[in-house]
DNA sequence: AAATAAAGTTAGCTTTATCTAACAAATAAA
DNA sequence: TTTATTTGTTAGATAAAGCTAACTTTATTT
């Protein structure tokens, strides 16, 4: 079944919603938030996608994925993380520039041209941001992941992938030297605010919750 | 100025029908057929490229590109011709293949992705099919071509482009082992109805005109 | 339990891009 | 030159995807 942009974008978004939150279902107005329309839009288009058995909705209820809706998503995400590990490696872009372009490339339709991709690239597990690249057969598993903010003073880590919804996050980050396996020693949590002293390749900075909120890492000692 | 993949595809279709055809311009008719689009569909939309000032056109009158629309349709043809050559030489995709998905990827918007992808391939002259690939800066020179079909008994040539429209000529194209290089030596024209006959790579086989003349070639003796 | 707030829906409008059917203009043929 | 044919245009319809404004449910407070 061929779906158009927007209908794929829906799909998109009630992946991350449901399944990447662990909120299990989305509601309509959590949905216009996330992809910026209104909620009579998002309900138009609910409709739409319970047409075509691609999520389980009824009127005033909560909306979820179908097999075949998540099956979708799962194949998006994989075009996506596919393009952003090409334009990263081969076409130097850097990893707060690769997500717009791959948000176009995800909606181009040929199964052989991402199977070469893949190739080409070596079959990569991960894209640049450390997201994980579903596999051929849309397998894609959800590990629960550490959050940088969960770590306490004294505590070392290195950082393993970056929520990258936001290119601002990612710039910034890059700024202060941090990059994918970069090593994070914790000095201090300021009580009231939750703010963080880190140290990353010799320099000091102070981080907001909500920024280390977004930094996902192992740790190490 | 940003465009919708329509605007872009009917900008593609004059220059191809106006410049690429030598006929300078084009009727209603003439880009419906081109397009697989009724007249109707086509005279609404040559008024909206009117006013965003991509054409010259008058009620009743002929279609022709402004500079404007001209330098926007070689954009294009730049990006379809670029992706058709990764498409082959890196993704496996035969000559036959490339068509329909660079027929997609040419509407993804990014400059900087295609100048890295020129470099990337180091700057190719030609596509797949032999045809020109216009430079950084929009220059596109449309040389004059041989037809196979111009030939005559006892000529030898080489295919040096094929006029990419058609699959299916592709594909009878590769049947008989001819590609971009072949040496075609002519055997015999046939007087009623132009039918020639041919020889590449030590076989025989009896070609239409129409067939011949979407084969361009440098002749050698 | 009634009042308020939050969430979800409907109706009706807009734009883009397509269509068909009917009509008008320009060109070619008799 | 009148007729016929080809070519081009208009009007009105449809479908996708969005919007606003008004309304209805459901959930939360007091």
């Amino acid at each position: 079944m061929v779906l158009s942009k927007s209908e794929e974008d829906y799909l998109k978004a009630l992946f991350y919603l449901c399944i990447e939150c662990e909120e299990e279902k989305a509601g309509t107005n959590q949905l216009a938030d996330y992809l910026r329309v209104s909620p009579a839009s998002v309900n138009n288009m609910l409709k739409r996608l319970k047409e075509k058995d691609l999520v389980t909705y009824q009127k005033y209820g909560k909306v979820e994925l179908t097999d075949s809706g998540r099956e979708t998503a799962v194949w998006l995400i994989r075009k996506h993380r596919l393009w952003e590990t090409f334009l990263y490696r081969h076409m130097q872009f850097t990893w707060d520039e690769v997500h717009d372009v791959a948000e176009q490339l995800e909606h181009i339709q040929s199964a052989k041209l991402i199977a070469e991709l893949d190739k080409f690239l070596g079959f990569p597990r991960t894209d640049p941001h450390g997201a994980i690249i579903p596999d051929g057969e849309g397998r894609y598993t959800v590990t629960p992941r550490t959050m940088l903010s969960e770590l306490h003073a004294g505590d070392r880590c290195r950082l393993i992938a970056v929520a990258d919804q936001s290119g601002a996050l990612l710039q910034y980050a890059s700024e202060m030297g941090l990059e994918l396996n970069s090593t994070i020693l914790v000095h201090a949590v300021r009580g009231f605010d939750l703010t963080m002293l880190i140290e990353v390749g010799g320099r000091m900075h102070s981080v907001s919750k909500t920024f280390a909120d977004h930094l996902f890492v192992r740790t190490e000692s």
